[in-house]
DNA sequence: TTCACTAACTAACAGTTGTTAGTTAAAATT
DNA sequence: AATTTTAACTAACAACTGTTAGTTAGTGAA
């Protein structure tokens, strides 16, 4: 049934999450995304249930994605340190692939209704295994003794934001970016 | 004219503020203003002009103080570094002050209107200032050799994104939160 | 050919939106 | 005491919201 080729569906959600992205959930009409397409907003329910089941669509997927890639991290058994690499270079490539919904799943998770929950869930285990990972490296003396809280949240809030960023510069190597963004991350600035 | 106690204009602009911040701007009706504050959504036009007018207030006060703190440390005459630090603490600061305005001055403004390119404009200067800053200390020897772009961008979501994670810590001492993320944004974690 | 399916359409709905007009009671000023 | 100002109210508006019902032209299968 699936095919290579991008269905209706799929392409209302690629095209509501790009909407989303410029003005936010709450302020796209299901008129803007239908003139989109150059069809009419009735039109848009032969495909999908409701504008709700569109951000779930974007939303629930990506957020899926980094449990995933996560769990994987998690499986690794490489050093702390590497950990840390693998995770900001899942947060690149799923960013760069996905630019539109990383927005919506940044700003638009709390219009989220039935799936509130769970996206809430996914989200609180994702942050739980980073900061093991953190707390991990500090205790066998691989990172610097300083709250976890506050290096995760410097980490994390840089690598949620990647989305703004990448699409601006289009000559970007994504390889160079994860290579910048952890010794950065990683390594601080100072000289 | 200006009493220390809060004018009821203020007042709206507050609860606004708060509301803006949970569901975004689109989503907030002045009805949902006026009935946080116990009355009808009419009399809100006692002491604003419009909706717009509320978001404006919030945003453009706050991006203005930014910029004037960031001509202060412009022309402080101190190491890189040390303007870095004073970036991280008017960061802290203004946050800590206004964490419901931050989450305006983050996600909603593409929902200004006249103010827009006033906005742009504002945005633009401070992070051409700080990109300055950042060439400036590779130059002189102080940052290690990576894309300043990159840099910044790193250092500058994280401090964008203080209004999501200082009201979660009551107990934060801000100072401690100051000296933290300066280790960790210039120094990183690996050690 | 006949039939069912797909994906578009028009028309309309009930509820919500920001905002205005006109009114009123209380408080402040003259 | 008379007057003006303030800040609330009710009622209403025209536009817009997500969504449904019913229709229709084209497509592929029987």
């Amino acid at each position: 049934m699936k095919n290579k080729i991008e269905s209706r569906k799929e392409e209302i959600i690629r095209v509501a999450a790009k909407l989303f992205k410029e003005k936010g959930y709450s302020a796209v009409t299901m008129r803007d995304i239908a003139k989109t397409m150059g069809i009419k907003a009735a039109s848009l329910y032969n495909h999908i249930n409701s504008k709700q089941d569109i951000l779930k669509a974007i939303i629930i997927s990506l957020a899926e994605k980094f449990t995933a890639g996560m769990l994987e991290i998690k499986g690794s058994g490489e050093s702390c340190i590497n950990k840390l690499k693998a995770i900001i270079k899942l947060h690149v490539t799923l960013s760069s692939q996905n630019i539109y919904g990383m927005a919506s799943l940044n700003n638009d998770w709390m219009h989220l209704e039935e799936q509130m929950p769970y996206y809430i869930k996914l989200r609180s285990e994702y942050e739980d295994d980073f900061k093991n990972i953190l707390e991990h490296g500090i205790g066998e003396g691989e990172l610097i003794n300083v709250k976890p809280d506050v290096m995760m949240f410097s980490i994390l809030t840089t690598l949620r934001s990647l989305y703004l960023w990448i699409p601006k510069k289009e000559d970007i190597d994504l390889n160079d970016l994860t290579e910048n963004l952890s010794q950065i991350l990683l390594d601080g600035i100072n000289k």
